[in-house]
DNA sequence: GGTATATGCCAC
DNA sequence: AAACGTGGCATATACC
């Protein structure tokens, strides 16, 4: 057998590979000791790459151990060792992974270990270092790499496990990227930092206890998390059906509309539309006349600035104010057309598995506020004031896709948050929010301009926003804004009196902020005044979460595909997908602090776009369940006026 | 070849 | 008095 001695905090330790028949008997001794003592145990795979269900994707290695002492398999096309770690797996009472989704659902799929076998009795190092603090470290925290938090935790001199191993590819020829396919299996550095990582996690574990215990943070908060990543990695797992032959026409009308833009760029001189400088030099050169810089002081030649300039207005309607200067037009149409088709088309057609869904990686654990993020393609952040790119999004076949989403959940969590008696009557009385507080403000006669504003301002609370910003935004003049917010804040004290105690007392108890969950959020103290929002955010969010967990006890995760903030993705059998959306929506409702949370379910059809379109004649002409369906399609105009 | 930063834009 | 929050990700650019 294999053995690499390493001193992890000054102790000896032990990486152990078996090989032999007897080796894996030792093995297996290892590992009933340690079920029959109710250790948790540190477990970790080594792959070929981040992307679990592409069709070429390998498991290479499992490892497990404890403090002192760990095991390599070397499952890589070994029957007898993917058998012993299985085994291993499912005989041992409980394991740490850190970033635990990722691995129970390599160990799902390529290994036939179901991640209901595993979850149940995971914890998540990763999890409990974000409760601790959510901070990455270039925002101050003290990191979420396993690295960091073992830096701190267990062994300053702990070696860099994933960094180190990219100089050894690079040593062998190989870079970042293809190194964890090819690598030899049998490298000493490989097996002895594969194994190095589970004696890290092992030990980091009773740390990061002891630091939740000691921070105040509940023991229940970080069960909420672990049932909610579980949730999160069966709808991973799941995916979604990509409508293939769409995509690639898709893909190719982008890609040659942002070319022919791009051609009538270069006219001007411009040969990369995404080079700022080269567009504010050629657009200075034409004789415009640019004046606000960024940060760094280069002059700005964002969107807003190039909608300005080619007399688009917000919706890229022509506004008829000035001549459209030809250039911002070109420059705009092919950036578009661009980011369309690379971050999302291209995204979508070659993150495929094999039965042609992609699974969009959802980390439900990620932003300081705990909100969630999906990443591989960025499915939250689809483009929405257009169907085409979410028409490539499929329910599965025979089903009708659905979205149940709340009204207005963060404006009333912070009415909740805030106890603002005014807006919770509002609320309880069903009335349209923004309209209530115009019709305060500017009495019955109020324009859809003060409605707007009202809008505004409301948002400006959540986000923090001020009078300059939402004046910008809404292209109202300075001083209405200025009226506009002195008199919501007259209508809505509670809300000025709730932010004005979260930042008292975050100043005086070390810049935190503290959730109705228990969560500790850290505020930044040059902006302390987004300790709101940072509540709102983060309680908007467990909203969900909670929703989420009470779908999954009422078996309906099976038709759940995302989470979106504040709202939930579904596919369900046509048949029954009006039922199942109301269910949906019924379980997500809840009445928060005494404010109702209320939900709106809605069902398209055979796409995800369709709930995008507007038209009827639109849904029947590009998604075939309307086109079988014409009279829901009529109905379905009509919900959406 | 790789990283870090700047800029910009998509969503809620 | 004023302060717009959270992400993912592409491209350009400078630098190692």
């Amino acid at each position: 057998m294999k053995h690499f001695p390493y001193a992890v905090a000054g102790d000896e330790t032990v990486t152990y590979v078996p090989e032999s028949a007897a080796d894996l008997d030792l093995f297996r001794r290892w590992v009933e000791r340690k079920a029959r003592a109710g250790e948790t145990i540190g477990a970790d795979t080594e792959t070929t790459g981040l992307d679990i269900f592409s069709p070429t994707y390998r498991l290479r290695t499992v490892q497990l151990g404890d403090a002192r002492d760990a095991w390599v398999l070397q499952v890589e096309g070994r029957p007898e060792m993917q058998e012993a770690a299985r085994w291993a797996l499912k005989s041992l009472p409980r394991l740490v992974f850190h970033n635990a989704a990722f691995d129970l659902l390599v160990l799902d799929r390529h290994l036939n270990v179901p991640l209901a076998t595993l979850g149940p009795k995971t914890t998540d190092s990763k999890i409990l270092a974000h409760l601790y603090d959510p901070r990455p470290k270039h925002e101050g925290g003290y990191g979420l790499a396993l690295k960091e938090l073992c830096a701190r935790d267990v062994d300053p001199s702990a070696p860099d496990t994933q960094g180190d191993l990219t100089a050894v590819f690079r040593s062998i020829g190989e870079t970042k990227a293809t190194g964890w396919a090819k690598i030899d299996i049998h490298h000493p550095t490989y097996l002895q930092y594969a194994g190095l990582d589970v004696i890290l996690v092992s030990r980091l574990l009773p740390v990061l206890e002891d630091r939740l215990r000691a921070a105040g943070i509940r023991k229940t908060l970080a069960d909420f998390e672990h049932r909610v990543m579980l949730v999160c990695a069966a709808m991973e797992r799941r995916g979604m059906l990509v409508d293939q032959p769409y995509v690639a026409d898709l893909v190719g009308r982008l890609e040659e509309e942002a070319t022919l833009h791009a051609a009538k760029a270069s006219r001007y001189g411009v040969t990369s539309v995404n080079a700022p400088r080269q567009v504010a030099d050629a657009l200075v050169g034409m004789g415009e006349t640019l004046t606000e810089t960024t940060d760094s002081g280069a002059l700005k030649v964002d969107k807003s600035i190039l909608l300005d300039l080619a007399d688009l207005d917000t919706q890229w309607q022509p506004r008829g104010t000035r001549t459209p200067n030809p250039l911002a037009d070109a420059v705009l149409r092919s950036k578009r057309a661009g980011k369309w088709s690379t971050s999302y088309g291209i995204a979508m057609r070659d993150g495929l598995d094999d039965a042609g869904r992609i699974h969009p990686k959802i980390n439900s654990l990620q932003a300081r506020t705990a909100r969630m993020s999906i990443s591989g393609p960025p499915l939250q952040q689809l483009p929405s004031g257009d169907w085409t790119i979410r028409r490539a999004l499929l329910p599965d076949p025979g089903h009708r896709i659905f979205s149940v989403d709340y009204s207005a959940v963060e404006m009333r969590v912070l009415a909740a948050l805030a106890d603002e008696t005014v807006m919770k009557r509002a609320i309880a009385e069903g009335r349209d929010l923004h309209g209530f507080t115009a019709e305060l403000i500017y009495g019955p006669n109020y324009t859809s301009f003060h409605r707007k504003l009202c809008k505004g301002v409301g948002f400006g609370k959540v986000y923090g926003g001020g009078a300059l910003t939402l004046s910008r935004q809404t292209g109202a003049p300075l001083p209405d804004v200025k009226t506009a917010i002195g008199a919501y804040d007259r209508t809505y004290r509670g809300i000025k009196r709730y932010s004005a105690k979260l930042q008292r007392e975050a100043r005086a108890d070390g810049y935190v902020v503290w959730t109705p969950v228990g969560r500790k959020l850290p505020l930044d103290r040059d902006r302390v005044y987004a300790a709101t929002n940072y509540a709102v955010q983060s309680t908007a969010r467990d909203v969900l979460c909670q929703a989420l967990l009470d779908m999954d006890a009422k078996g309906l995760t099976d038709y759940l595909l995302l989470p979106i903030h504040d709202e939930c993705l579904g596919t369900a059998p046509a048949d029954i997908a009006e039922d199942v959306a109301r269910e949906v929506g019924k379980t997500m409702a809840m009445t928060f602090m005494g404010v109702p949370l209320d939900t709106d379910p809605e069902v398209g059809g055979a796409s995800w776009g369709s709930l995008y379109m507007k038209k009827a004649e639109t849904m029947m002409e590009h998604d075939p369940w309307y086109a079988a369906h014409p009279d829901e399609a009529a109905a379905a105009e009509e919900r959406r006026r």
